[in-house]
DNA sequence: AATATAAGTTGCATAATATGCAACGTGCGT
DNA sequence: ACGCACGTTGCATATTATGCAACTTATATT
């Protein structure tokens, strides 16, 4: 179906602020988007007058605004699986002293909806909210394997590790599917290893991973597995606790 | 300036969709919007298509999506305010035994972004990313007093108790402005009174406000004045420790 | 201070685009 | 099996968004 084409520019104009450091002006904002100022300047009138984009005072340009705080955070609070989930990511840190992550499928991308952190000096920042590849993240993998199962068709590289051949991958998977339990062997970020097992409803549908990640240097390749067991069972705990009338919306 | 009216219809549909409990239909957001189904239709496929919408894979019905939750929480942690505030919210519930809230001035109106829970049994539910009026809650007059200054035209109430009277609001505020700190006595919901404290940057200028709402079985009137001095004076050394190269966006 | 330069907004004619209608397809409940 | 409601698609129309150009405002440069 052919898309809404001024609905479309607002919501990419949306997606660009995301990754400007201190918002964006009018012109800049056309210039990205190869449009014409005068229809950036309307556009962004628009998503102002909504909220959805805010007007700094002293500068003019143009930021996220609170409206996409109301709206996310909403649905934050809608997915309960989250409440269900957190003391068992922090038995997950107590466990391994690394951070622990949740996460759920959405738009065939694993969406980090929960994290508790580890107190080792050394950790990985907030990824609340984070998009990440199914490919070549524990977590991903984890609802690649017993999830969503369609391998994407594009193996984009992040690391020299990254798999980017699709039967090495499918082999990978049938791994994990055995086992139990995905690995990221610094697939994604260097110097990052990921371990991850899947969260299941009554139904055994998927309804989420869970798993933790830290540096290369403490999560060696023995402790990998040996976190393999603990990130498995734990998952399969928590699955259990999952009541019967769980909805993940 | 004139609003395009698709972008606008699209943003409608996302605000409409946070108050559904599970998600809308076509032809539900098409009655509600008092346009074509055919143009709903294809309004939720573009915003399906940036993954601002999505649709339950069971019912068809549409819920809102990931994108919104990235965009919010990308926001959220560039607030630095929120980190800072941070240890100063639980110093809040330390001394008073009650929630204490943090916002600022968004939309005119007030923001929610962070909470900090009591342990008591009987407490309000999470209300970060929540938008409330100024006029009547404590947050909102704090903000109002020291900030904007600009009284809304409609005063609606929202129980018996909210001050619907501009003079008598003008009165209030003034009275805010010599004491230090906002009340709101059951203004906005019934059986629950806050105290509310501004923040400020080096320069003087309000960032947010501080403060603690509870019961009004525990938050008497004698309390309150108590809970005055107790928010105003953390609230002035959150307003301390704000560097002086901190900045809220 | 005066001018030059860039950014942002508005008017307007054009054409592209979104819209509503109607018809079609699909799934659900009776 | 039938009817009904929901969702999607084709299409003609005209509304709506668009780009251009002119104008305004703010900023930097000499």
């Amino acid at each position: 179906m052919a898309e809404i084409q001024s609905l479309a520019r607002g919501l990419k104009i949306l997606n660009l602020l995301e990754h400007s450091r201190d918002g964006m002006g009018t012109t800049e904002v056309a210039t990205q988007l190869e449009i014409d100022k005068s229809s950036a300047s309307r556009l962004l009138h628009t998503l102002a007058k909504y909220g959805f984009v805010e007007q700094d005072q002293l500068t003019a340009r143009y930021l996220l605004g609170p409206q996409l705080v109301t709206l996310g955070q909403h649905l934050l609070n809608r997915i309960t699986l989250r409440d269900h989930a957190r003391p068992y990511l922090h038995e997950l840190v107590d466990k391994t002293g690394e951070c622990a992550h949740l996460a759920i499928l959405a738009q065939r991308q694993a969406l980090y909806i929960d994290q508790v952190e580890s107190t080792a000096a050394l950790r990985v920042e907030s990824e609340i909210g984070t998009l990440s590849p199914l490919y070549c993240t524990a977590l991903g993998k984890t609802l690649l394997t017993f999830g969503d199962s369609r391998i994407p068709d594009e193996l984009t590289p992040f690391t020299h590790r990254t798999v980017t051949d699709r039967s090495t991958l499918e082999a990978q998977l049938a791994q994990t599917s055995k086992r139990g339990y995905a690995i990221d062997d610094e697939e994604y970020n260097y110097g990052v290893r990921c371990v991850a097992a899947p969260v299941y409803d009554h139904k055994s549908a998927l309804v989420g991973a869970i798993g933790v990640s830290g540096p290369a240097g403490r999560m060696t390749l023995e402790r990998i597995d040996e976190f393999g067991s603990v990130v498995t069972s734990i998952a399969a705990a928590l699955s259990a606790r999952l009541g019967y009338d769980f909805n993940l919306k």
